[in-house]
DNA sequence: TGACATAATTGGAACGTTCCAATTAATTGC
DNA sequence: GCAATTAATTGGAACGTTCCAATTATGTCA
């Protein structure tokens, strides 16, 4: 069963030539002729062959491994599966191999995870950031030289490249559309303040909430957990004071379903009575009732983009960093109250 | 910067004592002396020497690569995430790391991902298999001794473990709650008759069926797409029949929604005019309304026991297949009509 | 034919680690 | 105080590949 596996040594002496003649052809040298070319091929069907990637990339100076490091704060979140998806994808396709961990928002894990991918000598690592990473986690692999693409969220001071969506002009986007719905006060709720996300997207509705001419209000500011329950505190916290606002942007879908969840609860239906509007798309999204109005950033071209961007700094060999941001839409469905009740066909 | 990368050579030299000796504090071995162990970590620290886990690998004979790899055919799909991270997470405390891959049910790219991890070393594989995967496709793996477990879909006449679940229980366990709620003629809707878990849960319906006093009838079983559009189809088909059922338990949740829509097309409300179960309880089942009574099975925690199956043979050295099937349970919702609605009954 | 270019092949050395047998240093027994 | 034991350490050799310089075979030109 398991003897010594076959080796180049043992193809080469089956088909009567050297090893590195064999060595040539697994290659796909020009140099080799083709009968041996032929001859060596067929002697490695025959023994079953399989390629040591090990220890070619050991004896290659520098660190062509072929692997490239994919790091998640949560893959449960179908938003960062499909993005792992498009990173697979490329990478797939340009001869890598994806490894793929979770962090579950734990910066131990993350840690440990980005040194045993050092281990294996990937060539280069795609991360979404854990919550309380600092820019100088990436110091040590940049001083090696390799190169580290951050998505989703951006560190602050990193010098890494990094792709992130464009949050603020998602979040204008919301604002306008609710202004031209005849909204005059409108919220933005949830969220942690002290993320950049956070600020991004404050100040994408802040910008536009001046632009088409309403005053800012800082009242109208309520941060909370990023989550369900968040956004039913926020809410709650918001139709409590003494001129409550008619529409809110949420920091994203997750705090929009509780807010949703927090208006019901005051006998208010989300839609009619007010509008409300989030922030990913995710697939839940579309099948809520009301269906959420929100904007959707595309994950899986997300991860390809930062896989393309990766393989440029790897073929490139130098590493300078580059800042992408990826268009954003806004998907008009139920919640803001401005469409026609027929979400369902989106989802063929 | 990237000059040449830190081996054990150079910190041997640092801390004044042999490349043997490095090696043996590396791994840990008792044979070292304690004053000798800390200073040589300490040069590690100081030059910030990395690991090579390919050189280690090399020499030793065999192939514990700490690499496991993970195959799966569509990683979009929230049920097979959820896997991943469960597998994740087990393979991880293991001091093991993940390859993670995603066939899109594709057969050729599940060929090339098994291909590209056996060229890595990967020390086991789990994998729930593209659609028209064949028993023979992981031959050559068994025979070079590298421990298999097929997940989620059981491949017929394979000699590698695999663990799934409880079909049969899952459809049964269906049949008998809506046969309690008084329904006398229940369908089974939707998938391909040609799959083992198609196989399985019809039997687990047919055998119920008969349990509970209901004579079998062939009619019932309408098959199609294991689709949502799949399920609106077989729906229509099966309400155009002379005598139609009250109740369909049905191949999967996809099926199932489109049953729901298909039944809204005919003017009929789900769960009040008629009873829908889904299988496999995926996250959109519990938003959707109405809520959908399935069969729950847990995809993460079927993921940590193929992880820890896995690892078991991979320490045991002796690969002997092992057939697990996990637990599955059936979730009381809306749409089989049993519950009360809780608020949101204007919609129908 | 000899000189020379071109095509194809080849043996060793090297990559960074671990293993083995062997060496040295420290300790014990009597 | 010397053999025997134990504790620490060590220099190669080896893993499977690729690279380099060197070699052999083949063809070309006057």
């Amino acid at each position: 069963m398991a003897g010594g596996r076959v080796t180049v040594i043992d193809i080469a002496k089956a088909a009567g030539v050297s090893k590195s003649t064999v060595s040539l052809v697994l290659q796909g040298s020009p140099l080799v002729n083709e009968g041996t070319r032929v001859k060596v091929s067929a002697a490695m069907r025959e023994l079953g062959y399989v390629y040591n990637r090990g220890a070619a990339t050991l004896r290659q100076t520098g660190a062509k491994s072929k692997i490239i490091g994919v790091v998640v704060n949560d893959l449960t979140n179908s938003f960062f599966a499909e993005l792992a998806v498009g990173v697979d994808m490329v990478v797939q396709s340009a001869g890598f191999v994806q490894f793929l961990s979770n962090t579950s928002e734990s910066i131990d894990r993350q840690r440990e995870v980005i040194a045993s991918m050092r281990e294996h000598g990937i060539s280069g690592l795609i991360v979404s950031p854990a919550r309380a990473t600092e820019a100088a986690d990436f110091k040590p692999l940049v001083a090696a030289g390799i190169p580290v693409v951050v998505a989703v969220r951006s560190l602050p001071g990193a010098k890494v490249s990094s792709i992130v969506s464009d949050n603020h002009e998602g979040t204008a986007a919301a604002v306008r559309h609710l202004a031209s719905l005849g909204h005059r006060r409108i919220s933005f709720l949830g969220g942690f303040p002290n993320t950049a996300v956070f600020a991004e997207r404050l100040t994408g509705y802040r910008d536009a909430v001046v632009e088409v001419g309403l005053g800012f209000d800082d009242e109208l500011i309520v941060s909370s957990a990023p989550s369900r329950a968040g956004g039913a505190d926020a809410i709650a916290r918001t139709m409590a004071m003494g001129n409550p606002p008619t529409a809110a942007v949420c920091f994203n879908d997750a705090v929009a379903f509780g807010v949703c969840d927090g208006l019901r609860a005051r006998g208010m239906e989300p839609g009619r009575d007010f509008a409300v509007v989030g922030f990913d798309d995710v697939i839940e999204a579309q099948t809520a009732v009301p269906a959420l109005t929100t904007i959707s950033v595309d994950p899986q071209g997300m991860g390809r983009r930062a896989a393309q961007l990766l393989l440029k700094q790897i073929n490139a060999g130098k590493v300078e960093a580059e800042n992408v941001t990826a268009a954003v839409r806004l998907v008009v469905r139920e919640s803001c109250g401005a469409a026609q009740r027929k979400s369902r066909e989106e989802l063929a």
